[in-house]
DNA sequence: ATTCGATGTATCAGATTGATATATAGAGAA
DNA sequence: TTCTCTATATATCAATCTGATACATCGAAT
């Protein structure tokens, strides 16, 4: 029985086009803004996904000339809803973390306390930056939780904000840590 | 300029071998085991990857008999410490959370709200044994931190810690306003 | 005029996963 | 004793995904 590495990507496409219709650059644009703290997709895996779904009778394409300039809109069919409908209720597989600056802060003792600090530092940047997108995130979602979508969209971003926040802490401690052994 | 998909596997089996030498297999379970909950590898990238770096020059093999069982043994060399050292200085080109569980809450307007409190549950299970694990952890390492490999390690159990508490406790307010939205 | 960034579609080499295949050692049960 | 099950051990492969690259057009700013 040939499972292997189940595909994903589809799963994307068709909640992203449950919402509304889209282009693959634009469902692109949206996994990069909206899905980007726990998820992430490529070009190269969303334009052959999108024939996939099309040929298996998910989608449908249409193409729209808009200024002049061609492109293909992409529509959830009744099939592709009920597909959608059968993985959101199946239980998640798998949940994971991928971080390169743990991996480095743990193979650091080759470089020492200096660099790791560096690490760090670097990181805790990055987190204040994407924290202050989820405030603003949040704030905004906070006055149009009558729509259902956006309770669902609010949920993930207060899971951001708690995270990245969890995050920050640790880095506090973690460069004081560091400081104390450098002694 | 071919850069690509930048390698990590061959950082990870470094970092691993410098600290001591070891089999593939005994590499897969280091990472199951120490590195999993923020990275992760499979036999399918650690065999070839082992034989990739030989031939580098960055480790040498040693057929051992144990108990009359053939193994391979690899051990780092002077330019595979060096490879590793200038990866270690690089600042981190990704740090990444692909959540499942996450992307089914976001899309899971389709199943409403008793489908979504579900997923949390699970999630929740999942975090808590998770927790416990690296409690435990976190416990026998505090008791040798003079050894300098242990200090990074705690360093990114105490990070793990932090974040499935964070997780844990956005799951108790998920809930919590999941049960108010059902009203 | 022209450069630049955004929109838009598409392909491909390289990396990784999850499955599968194969084989032996040791522990415990029948 | 034989049988089964799990752990050790190495290896390969299809399916999948990423990051890069290629190409073309539009609108805006210089």
């Amino acid at each position: 029985m040939r499972m292997a590495n189940a595909k994903k990507m589809d799963c994307v496409i068709l909640g992203l086009l449950s919402h509304e219709t889209m282009t693959g650059y634009e469902i692109k644009k949206r996994i990069d803004s909206t899905l980007h703290f726990f998820w992430s997709g490529s070009f190269g895996s969303i334009y052959p996904t999108l024939n996939q779904l099309e040929n298996e009778g998910k989608v449908t394409k249409e193409n729209v000339s808009q200024n002049g300039r061609e492109k293909i809109s992409y529509s959830i069919t009744a099939e592709g809803k009920a597909a959608l409908k059968d993985w959101l209720k199946k239980p998640s597989e798998k949940d994971e973390l991928r971080y390169e600056t743990l991996l480095k802060l743990f193979f650091g003792n080759e470089t020492g306390l200096d660099s790791m600090n560096e690490h760090i530092v670097r990181f805790e940047e990055r987190c204040k930056g994407e924290l202050e997108v989820l405030n603003i995130f949040s704030k905004n979602l906070e006055q149009a939780l009558d729509n259902d979508t956006h309770k669902h969209y609010y949920l993930t971003v207060k899971f951001g904000i708690k995270t990245y926040e969890a995050y920050l802490s640790w880095c506090a401690d973690a460069k004081k840590q560091i400081k104390e052994w450098s002694k």
